[in-house]
DNA sequence: CTAGAGGTTGACGCTGCGTCAAGGTCAAGT
DNA sequence: ACTTGACCTTGACGCAGCGTCAACCTCTAG
């Protein structure tokens, strides 16, 4: 008989037997023969289908692509024009990663530096202190000022990250033009309650939102001083902003 | 009551309750309360730590590495030093795959030339068909070729890769004047006889391996033809594998 | 006859949740 | 009071590809 035991074409093809098993298991490679005792037979046909398997294996395919490939059902091009677009998002994929755990790191041996950063808004955290403590008063400074300094500096850059966003979501519906009470501004409105209720420590914070006077308030100092309102796209913008979000905490808070 | 309700508190970090309750199951988050019907509620420090959990896994981390590094076991920068050799090592070996299921496209957008290529032991495949025939039979060479055919451009690089290992070993171990009939040049003519038994369709094919003739008179070719010899380091080092060859046929076959 | 190498069929484990399934709880509307 | 409907709970399977026991045959050599 010109056929093979089980570990003996495991061996000729660099692979194990619960591999074959498993491939038979899943039907992908079937013994060529099976003896009165169970045992799985492999002829060299099948040692050649196995080495096509490891070799589209060893390039990435799964296994379900590899048995349409060898079965004729898709044709190995298109297989592998397909993976080959998954193997470069996958590489891009990590490249960023690996671009942000650098600079976690250089941040961490910088010291991780917390101040010079911003916060209540856009504030930048520490230059603004009077501001806030009069607004409103010296223990939301104090609470919301423990709570950033225990992020680290990645964390501040995820929150900052936000806040752009938030940012120039606003900005872009201020610029074409719609209604402060519309659907689409009042979503936004909604999106910046949301946000400011995940800043613990402040009045904002919590699990019942900004109050009505919080959120109002920032508001109304969006417009008042043109360090918030540059978040927004200057005085004009922060108007909008102030506008829609007076109409949402009329509405709902 | 400053906490929130598990849905809540995943929206304002980002993720789903799903993955909130997997990170009790798993310890990594523990809800900060649990209401008396069961319900879990998360407070503000609840809030941090998930923050963090999310930046650190957005980085790549393993959740039990997070574990560790949020419950100070481990230090961040540690981890993230680790990791950055995971993802560059992850990153090297996509790029290996790429480059090779690029060169597979190549090779089968180019018509999958299977002729140039080498083959029974070495030789180029179609160049030296007299010889094979004369030696072996008509029927050793064809069903050979078809075996060979079959394979495509990428399968035949690899068993190409195979003989070329084993002939570099065949000579590093030549020069290292060691005993041809030693455990050492033994064990790689176990490793040629292996090989030999991997090429179906061959008198050294199948399940039994080589015959002993067939295992004898390549090693005589080896020696008498320089074709052949120099994949094994030229005449000299031809002698050594005919001798350690031979050895090991005598012993073994 | 027995040991040892090798074969078989389950079945769990790993990573990190997504996704039902079956069934309580709660606020709102009728 | 009753019914929705939204949200909560605890299981438990699924995924990709095998590694790794476990418990139990089978074959070969001494």
């Amino acid at each position: 008989m010109d056929d093979w035991s089980i570990q003996e074409i495991a061996k000729l093809a660099g692979t194990t037997s619960r591999t074959l098993r498993h491939y038979d298991d899943i039907g992908l490679l079937a013994p060529s023969r099976i003896g009165g005792n169970g045992y799985r037979y492999y002829d060299d046909r099948a040692l050649v289908r196995l080495q096509r398997i490891m070799l589209l294996r060893d390039l990435g395919l799964g296994l379900p692509v590899i048995a349409e490939v060898l079965d004729r059902e898709a044709s190995a091009q298109h297989a592998l024009l397909g993976h080959l677009e998954w193997l470069r998002n996958e590489q891009e994929r990590l490249a960023r990663q690996i671009a942000s755990v650098e600079r976690t790191i250089g941040a961490l041996e910088g010291g991780e530096r917390l101040m010079a950063d911003q916060m209540f808004d856009g504030f930048d955290h520490t230059q603004y202190k009077e501001e806030v403590e009069q607004r409103w008063g010296k223990d939301a400074y104090a609470k919301s000022d423990a709570w950033w300094r225990g992020l680290s500096a990645d964390e501040k850059a995820a929150w900052r990250e936000r806040a752009t966003t938030l940012g120039t979501d606003w900005i872009a519906a201020f610029e074409r033009g719609i209604d402060p009470a519309g659907d689409e501004a009042q979503a936004l409105a909604q999106r910046h309650f949301e946000w400011l209720r995940g800043i613990p420590g402040t009045p904002g914070g919590g699990a019942g939102g900004p109050t009505k006077e919080y959120f109002l308030g920032l508001a109304e100092m969006y417009v008042a001083d043109d360090r918030f309102g540059a978040n927004y796209g200057g005085p004009a913008g922060a108007e909008f902003v102030r506008d829609a979000m007076t109409v949402y905490a009329e509405r709902n808070l």
